[in-house]
DNA sequence: AAAGATTGAGGGATCAATCTTC
DNA sequence: GAAGATTGATCCCTCAATCTTT
């Protein structure tokens, strides 16, 4: 969002910050791009993909993949329309009691997601993890904990 | 883009990716639904807003600008074409040879980044830069570096 | 009324095609 | 033809409004 407010922030607080910036905006479209090349999906699609995968049945009841993702409902019915419109995911009925619907992988889908998955891996690998020795992801997950709890207890308090 | 790679990562660099990512995510949420709440502009205007303030005689070539922020053409050009519509910004025919427009800033465009500035800093120390130490920061800072560097080195080699 | 879900509108980002001036 | 810029199509995301079932 913020590129420049160097004014008020001195040398090292400036270089942390457009540094996570670029590095936040640069990262993404590398991943995002290489993925809809190789595999036709989105970062969207992925993440459907690897959690409705992941789950008993490769099926998944919408409103707790809302919860798994962070997703509001419209978004996650507007993407649900888009993948089913393409074959990688239908929607059935939930089993018990009719309120609410389920989420389920469709044949193409398992193929699509388990080919997209490996290359994805090798791309996060290649252009971040890999970068990285154990003491800086140590630090970065420490940083990510500081933040996301901040985060979090800031909208619920 | 990633949710769960863990078969293929082990634990530290699933922490630290997942943290990663969780962070960009919902950081960029924060600090983008602050932005709009307070001040009406997008993350894109914000930085519009901010490059071309900045510029001597507050103006700036669409060329230039685009490179500046990293943007395609098109996607510079539909932006000023939503904030010429809104007022904060128009465009110039170029003094020197008619190749080429210049985006200017409004009266309007300056008040409202003039007002959107502090905010958006204090929203960006208070959820992020004051909860780290400078060890923290400076870590962060070479992190960007690193991969920042071998993205590029990788697109242009 | 509350929970689960869908829809439509509008801003935003990318791609391909186009137009103009050099 | 190449550089600078615009346009239209399409996908993605958010918001507000709606619909259904309990």
């Amino acid at each position: 969002v913020v590129q420049i407010l160097a004014p008020w922030l001195d040398a090292a607080e400036e270089r942390a910050w457009r540094g996570f910036h670029a590095m936040r905006t640069q990262l993404l479209a590398r991943l995002s791009r290489s993925l809809l090349e190789e595999s036709g999906l989105s970062g969207a699609d992925f993440e459907v993909l690897v959690a409705v995968s992941e789950a008993p049945g490769k099926r998944m009841r919408a409103v707790e993949l809302g919860r798994a993702l962070g997703w509001e409902k419209s978004r996650l019915s507007h993407q649900v329309t888009r993948m089913e419109a393409r074959g990688l995911v239908c929607r059935e009925e939930c089993k018990n009691g009719s309120r609410g619907a389920e989420v389920v992988l469709t044949a193409l889908g398992r193929r699509t997601i388990d080919a997209a998955a490996p290359m994805q891996l090798a791309q996060t690998r290649a252009n971040f993890i890999d970068l990285l020795s154990p003491a800086q992801l140590r630090t970065l997950a420490e940083i990510a904990d500081i933040v996301l709890e901040h985060l979090e207890a800031d909208s619920s308090g």
